[in-house]
DNA sequence: AACACGTTTAGGGTGAACCCCAGGTCACTT
DNA sequence: AAGTGACCTGGGGTTCACCCTAAACGTGTT
């Protein structure tokens, strides 16, 4: 789990290649120049512009380590690396990603096989972090950028994580069903809902009403608020659910 | 508001000067080897990294033309451009978004003088548009992304376009108060609150009770994933609002 | 075996959030 | 002067979303 600092021997990368698949030019460009001045001359880098293309080369090439932006077309960074890893699943999947939201790791961290190595890096880190990611993978390590090693402890942690019951009805609130439509979604009654519910708004920090002054909040709303901001919930996530048949 | 078509005239750009804010190296090295290429040789370029330090870049050299990222630390593109245009209007601001959030565009449309010019360009967009952008601002006219122009076009429209009034409770009902503290943030009664609330849930195309299927949705809620999709809400804007004390 | 924990389900109560209808002001247009 | 549209306010009603307490189940821990 821990990062192999940047050893100073030359720092010379040796593998038979690597798929790089980003949806904007500039980031391949900047990723592909980083990454040939640390490879040995004989590595390919084969790109990708959508998570559809990334998993074809990485069916035909079957690299070590590919990189992964999460805001594709066609098929996001997590839906690719789902593939890819049920395929095989002795991938370094790195994802590199604009942001740090709680939901992503939440889906990762279900995809990676226990003894699997895979790298989360921000499109903010330095250079460096991105050498000493793609190191670690290709050493069977994980790199994990700090911000999102901050997140995972607080999935992590018993009084703030949310479990996957919690998270299924904050998935349906968001959409904005009725409890009712949330029950019949789920297969379970209307006061299951509202128990998963009412555990779901403890988690999230919502003062229960009575308590203290006045009660401020409607606490539907308010638990969409902190979940959009912890990034439990976001836009491309919403659009997906909905899609969605279940 | 139309654009200056690429003109093949060896496109030179003679300015004085120009300041490009962007949180992120990479994007200000692109756009700054970019300008360059068009730039005639004795333009100087100024740099920022965040608004705070753009806002006093454009208040020493005073330039035409200045880029702004909207996802800036201390200050964000918005309220840099909001500045800016105070002290001195007739500096022409191009924003360089990664998101086309409607919100934006709301903000920015009363930010600009009626006659001013302005750019909007999305961080996918061209070379070429960039460079478009750039001519026309500078020869006083506005350059604006289509996907921009849509938005622009939905928020004209009277069935959907949301009125102030309108926008201010949906800013409430995201932080997450109920009608009550709504209504004494805003200083008007519940009923009027929930008067508002209703043109918003017609605007954003809430099928009302009653009608069709069963009630399915939970019109608040909802309320907030449409607008979320829309772009009429996001993380950024949810933080701003609840740290202001109004 | 005893325990904790997450989960489901229940009954019964309150207030918030929504529905419809109607009357009123104000600014701007015709 | 009449009309239009956006907004605020009111009364009166229904339903949904929350509160409490309590019992029961399975799982995994001690």
């Amino acid at each position: 789990m821990l990062l192999a600092q940047g050893e100073e021997r030359k720092s010379e990368i040796d593998v038979l290649g690597i798929v790089i698949a980003d949806d904007q030019d500039r980031e391949r460009t900047w990723l592909r120049e980083l990454l040939t001045k640390h490879l040995s001359i004989h590595t390919s880098i084969f790109e990708a512009e959508d998570g559809q293309k990334a998993l074809e080369l990485v069916r035909e090439h079957k690299p070590p380590v590919v990189f992964l932006d999460i805001e594709m077309p066609k098929l996001s960074g997590i839906k690719s690396a789902e593939s890819i890893l049920k395929e095989l699943p002795q991938t370094g999947v790195i994802i590199l990603s604009n942001h740090s939201d709680e939901i992503f790791v939440r889906k990762l961290w279900k995809l990676v096989p226990p003894d699997g190595a895979f790298g989360y890096v921000l499109k903010d880190s330095t250079d460096q972090q991105v050498i000493d990611a793609t190191k670690a993978v290709l050493g069977g390590d994980c790199w994990i950028h700090p911000r999102i090693q901050r997140i995972i402890r607080r999935t992590e942690n018993g009084a703030t994580g949310l479990t996957d019951a919690e998270f299924e009805v904050l998935v349906c609130i968001a959409i904005g069903f009725t409890d009712k439509a949330t029950a019949r979604r789920l297969y379970i009654t209307e006061k299951a809902v509202q128990a998963r519910l009412k555990c779901l708004y403890t988690k999230l920090g919502i003062p229960i009403k009575g308590a203290s002054e006045e009660d401020e909040y409607n606490h539907r709303c308010r638990a969409l608020n902190l979940s959009f901001r912890r990034g439990l919930i976001n836009r491309a996530e919403l659009a997906d659910w909905e899609e969605q048949v279940w």
